[in-house]
DNA sequence: GTCTATATTCTGATAGAC
DNA sequence: GTCTATCAGAATATAGAC
């Protein structure tokens, strides 16, 4: 079994994704972590320190997730348009973690370390897209895509009928020069 | 003065979007919009009424931004567009309320009817943006690419220094067939 | 390291005056 | 239609046993 101190992470994503914020309470993160409400607080002083785990993770897993961009065999894009899609994260990968940090994101001064990591991932992923589009603007229209994607996984839309991610990306590769080369 | 109701409505939203689900609570809504608890329990006799209330502008703001999106001048991609980037909602549009009620979204069954009413918004704008863009893909690519403006607009992570909104569009009508008739 | 029990604060909702 | 006063339940966090 993992770690208590993952187990509370993955069992905090898992309720801010599924029941959403105000349902991620101590007493629901630590039942569904099975660990007592005493343990989860050992490894996690406060509400706040639990947010800040979460946000190191973010940031770890979106590291990790760059470098996965950068080595992807089928291309970059086609790595990050897939993985942003409804269904397309990556076990441990950065998707799920992103999407739970999202629900708890706010605009006051508290959530600005919030804002700011996802700031970075978003950077993270443009650096690494760069690496297979040279041109700026080119690379953050793809980019753009996958998050649209991104923001269809977030409300838990279904992609229309007829439309999937693979018709999508043979459209790209189409019209916009996002081949590897 | 806009008639209480619609000041709830209106104190909601800006609670949702700049301070969290976690900070709208009936007292706060109720100050923000300059009336008392009792007052507005009248006008929504629980917060399930509130998020409904929230539901049924949404839904309302959506059909006329479809209309919207139809007849704007410079064409229905680029009015999309320019209204998803962060910034670019025009007052009582939908995106302000869209955004709000992102943030009480969940995957609950009692959130069904968010994510019906956030799929209803997508649903609308696609077909509004069909009128111009006949190929399908290609219509939902451009949906895309505001959607991902949107996600950047719900995080509050500001364009990337050289990159902003008419870039874009001037690189979309480079390689996408995307301007009107 | 992990647990139970408790203190304190806050939330949604009700009752009833005006 | 709008207000004040109040309650029952839940939330975070602390204290201290094991």
């Amino acid at each position: 079994m993992a770690s208590a101190r993952e187990r509370v992470l993955d069992a905090y994503e898992t309720l801010l994704i599924e029941h959403g914020p105000a349902s991620a309470t101590l007493d629901a993160v630590a039942s569904a972590a099975e660990v007592s409400k005493g343990g989860l607080l050992y490894h996690f002083a406060s509400k706040d320190a639990l947010v800040t785990g979460l946000l190191d993770r973010l940031r770890t897993r979106s590291a990790a997730d760059a470098n996965a961009i950068r080595t992807a065999p089928d291309g970059a894009v086609a790595y990050y348009v897939r993985t942003s899609a409804p269904g397309g994260g990556v076990p441990g990968g950065v998707t799920r973690t992103y999407l739970a940090v999202l629900r708890i994101a706010d605009g006051t001064d508290a959530g600005r370390a919030i804002r700011d990591a996802l700031a970075v991932v978003d950077a993270d992923a443009y650096a690494a897209l760069r690496e297979e589009l040279v041109d700026p603007v080119l690379a953050w229209l793809a980019q753009l895509v996958a998050d649209g994607l991104y923001l269809r996984t977030l409300t838990g839309t279904p992609l229309p009928p007829g439309l999937g991610v693979e018709k999508l990306l043979a459209q790209m590769r189409r019209y916009l020069p996002v081949e590897a080369d």
